[in-house]
DNA sequence: ATTAAACCCGAGCGACGCAGTTGGTTTTTG
DNA sequence: CAAAAACCAACTGCGTCGCTCGGGTTTAAT
């Protein structure tokens, strides 16, 4: 899950797609112009989209993209993952088993990584695309009531 | 909240100072030979860390760093603000309110952004040190019951 | 058939931040 | 004093990101 300003420009384009959905397909530079988005730029995000089955493509003179699902069908996780290529493996995390399971104390991090990466996984696959343009954000996580530490006084982060 | 392979390396760090914490103070080299990071780079990953009020230092020979408070109140959301400077406002994203709120449309995915850097930051914010060492992962999460979307069959995601 | 609108593709570029290096200076112990 | 450590500042490869450029190829309107 690497999330950086490419995914959110995807998903910009792609809400932008569902919400202006009608009979006709939408043109990129439609898209390009709305959100201030080079045309060319749209053009390998949607490729990448296109293969990833997310949406299709209607070629021609009045052509355009669609989406291949309905916008309650279709969550920001895949959005994301569609275009940002799966991480580069850096040092241990991930990459199969290799370099880290030899000394497990130097990756005692190891599996806070993997939950973070969980989190944030499993956050963004429970927001649709509609959920966006309604404005109903996250089916709500709420912490363990059992949950030994976490204080919730948290005054640090400006 | 930055996210990158030097918040990484400073957990990392952070993680082998718990970890062999004794009478005397870790030095750098001993954490640098440990964890296979460049001394150097360590130094600077420290400095602010200090300045963050994260650990003390120890000049002289037989010096080094301690942790200013214990492992159990020091979270690793602290330990990644304090190293990663908090992003360069991206389009729009924080920066206040300029260039955001003047085309509401344009900004649907504002609001994900933030709901999904408050859920990093509430994730990162549970685990301190000593439950990295002791491997008790997060006080769990767990998907409010009244959630509308979010179907669980989730087959996509290589 | 012509033309224009739209998608498709690959090479390349400027800027930025990361990871690391060099080369010092202070401070403190022995 | 000499050695060990923290401190400090500047600089440098290098990769990636965001984006441009210049071509295509396919389709549909006329």
């Amino acid at each position: 899950m690497k999330l950086s300003t490419k995914g959110r420009y995807a998903v910009m384009a792609m809400v932008d797609l569902a919400r202006h959905a009608q009979a006709k397909p939408v043109s990129l530079s439609d898209i390009a112009t709305r959100q201030e988005i080079s045309l060319s730029y749209l053009e390998q995000l949607f490729a990448r989209l296109r293969r990833a089955g997310l949406v299709k493509s209607v070629r021609g003179p009045g052509g355009g993209y669609r989406l291949a699902r309905g916008s309650a069908d279709t969550r920001v996780s895949e959005i994301i993952l569609a275009v940002d290529e799966p991480i580069s493996a850096t040092r241990c995390t991930e990459m199969g088993a290799t370099g880290c399971r030899a000394d497990r104390s130097k990756c005692l991090t190891h599996d806070l990584w993997e939950e973070l990466g969980n989190q944030i996984h499993l956050f963004l696959s429970s927001v649709t695309l509609l959920d966006v343009l309604e404005r109903k954000l996250a089916p709500r996580f709420i912490e363990a009531p059992s949950a030994a530490n976490a204080e919730p006084s948290m005054a640090a982060a400006s």
